[in-house]
DNA sequence: ACCGTGATTGAG
DNA sequence: TCAATCACGGTT
């Protein structure tokens, strides 16, 4: 997901396209960080069925965290959009595209108005290194490198 | 370092 | 019921 374009289309049917590059991968029912780990939820129940589902929810009474869930079915994992060029932070991304709850179980296409899709950039310089904000995960997996970014692009015109 | 803010969760 | 938690962001 890193390098292709995050997609959104508003009300008047314009579209705003976001290069995507950060993002968290929330690894199966193992991995502590993830609300998958405590079993099947009403929160988390999406995270369970097919991939290339949209998962919002909202963190600390105030911000929306986008997620795409990308394990099949009864395998709970899913990639965290942190960030887009323009846009860093996941707080900070929801609010600034208008992305809610509303996009919730939603799938990943253009029919649902949020979508991913091919960009003409590639990373060029992708680096990793521990996920953010979860360090109560215990000591193996707050400290797993499962988070992904960059900040030059090839552009292939 | 601290706190706003409110849904979610599991315990009782 | 209820208290603890929380994949953040803005301010001290």
């Amino acid at each position: 997901m890193l390098g292709r374009n995050l997609c959104l289309e508003n009300e008047s049917g314009q579209r705003r396209k976001l290069i995507i590059t950060e993002t968290e991968a929330y690894h199966g029912l193992d991995d502590l960080a993830s609300h998958a780990s405590k079993g099947k939820t009403e929160r988390n129940k999406l995270m369970f069925g097919p991939a290339n589902f949209w998962y919002l929810y909202l963190c600390y009474g105030m911000h929306w965290m986008l997620n795409l869930v990308t394990g099949e079915r009864d395998n709970p994992s899913a990639v965290f959009i942190r960030a887009t060029d323009e846009i860093s932070g996941p707080g900070r991304l929801t609010k600034a595209l208008g992305i809610d709850n509303r996009f919730h179980g939603l799938k990943n296409s253009p029919l649902s108005k949020l979508w991913l899709e091919d960009s003409t950039s590639k990373p060029l310089d992708i680096q990793r290194g521990p996920r953010i904000g979860v360090e109560n995960a215990g000591p193996v997996w707050s400290k797993k490198a499962y988070r992904f970014w960059f900040s030059k692009v090839s552009s292939l015109g």
